[in-house]
DNA sequence: ACCTGAACACCGTTCAAGT
DNA sequence: ACCTGAACACCGTTCAAGT
């Protein structure tokens, strides 16, 4: 009954959720796992490969269930449903928008909901440069509007504007 | 010839600037500045309030030489020219995106360029309540983009068409 | 008023050696 | 193949005691 990858990153899955980035640390892993923490090197090659894997998990739900809202042309409803959705999972995690943040920085295109959102624009009638323009405009935005909600969160600091100017600048961009 | 505040600071933004955010520590800050650690702490309460003081000193340059381009009414040139010389102060220091985003975080409203560009968006024929989801919304923006910059730098990839993608996010923005 | 010395409770990562 | 033990080089913060 050895240690497995999947384990590893469960946990690491875990503690993120339930205490944040800042608890989220290899010896403090490896203790919740009941091993050394040099143990986990085999598994993982460090710690940002670990993230790497937790902010894919963050973003999965996204793939499945495409519910395509049957919208006229022109109309941005798939968009504006997947930033949203986005925000929602990004948002549900303690610090999700800083492991994100650095998933998208590595991989801007590939990561999600970048490709998404290009699908979703061009086949609304954008050009494909627009269309990459505006997905990677709403992702870098709503990663900036997450980053400071967590902080203010992390911080007991009230939030409750934050979900209108969200909406609100999204709409701008999409205008 | 005792250390006072301005020196602890100004030790810090040249760590900051120099070296980055992963080497500006308390310790090693001591350590330039040739005491032990425990006597930063009688200059500043904590390393939050060291890097809510060197965010001002980032975006301090914006609130003077505040040349108003003479563009036509309806014309958002202004508004331009700030978060352009805003991406361009935080970029130049390094991970200067993370810092100022918790500045940015606590004080939303307060924090420049927000309050500049608030004015700059109302003296074009905005509504006020208008200029400020677009203020925000371009701060937020502008914060992801040097965030996900800041970050590829920081592991030696390419940047190259991040400019761009910016400048093109804003006229999104603003149209 | 300002700083030292020393401690407390931590980090990420490596790697020889064990099983 | 997988893990331990032990080390290396670090963290932020506190606080009695010194000057």
């Amino acid at each position: 009954m050895a240690l497995d990858r999947a384990q590893v990153v469960d946990a690491a899955w875990h503690i993120l959720q339930t205490y944040g980035l800042g608890d989220l640390s290899m010896r403090r892993l490896a203790r919740e796992l009941g091993v050394q923490p040099g143990a986990l090197y085999w598994h993982v090659a460090n710690k940002q490969e670990l993230l790497a894997v937790l902010a894919q998990r963050m973003v999965g739900p996204l793939e499945t269930s495409s519910i395509r809202p049957a919208g006229a042309a022109g109309d941005d409803a798939a968009a504006l449903l997947l930033v949203a959705r986005f925000r929602s999972l990004v948002l549900a995690v303690r610090d999700g928008a800083d492991v994100v943040s650095v998933a998208h920085a590595l991989d801007p295109l590939g990561m999600q909901p970048v490709p998404l959102l290009v699908t979703a624009l061009t086949s609304q009638g954008r050009s494909p440069e627009n269309a990459e323009t505006v997905a990677l405009t709403l992702t870098r935005f709503t990663l900036g509007s997450v980053t400071a909600q967590q902080t203010r969160e992390s911080m007991e600091l009230p939030t409750a504007t934050m979900r209108e100017e969200f909406e609100a600048g999204v709409r701008a961009i999409l205008a």
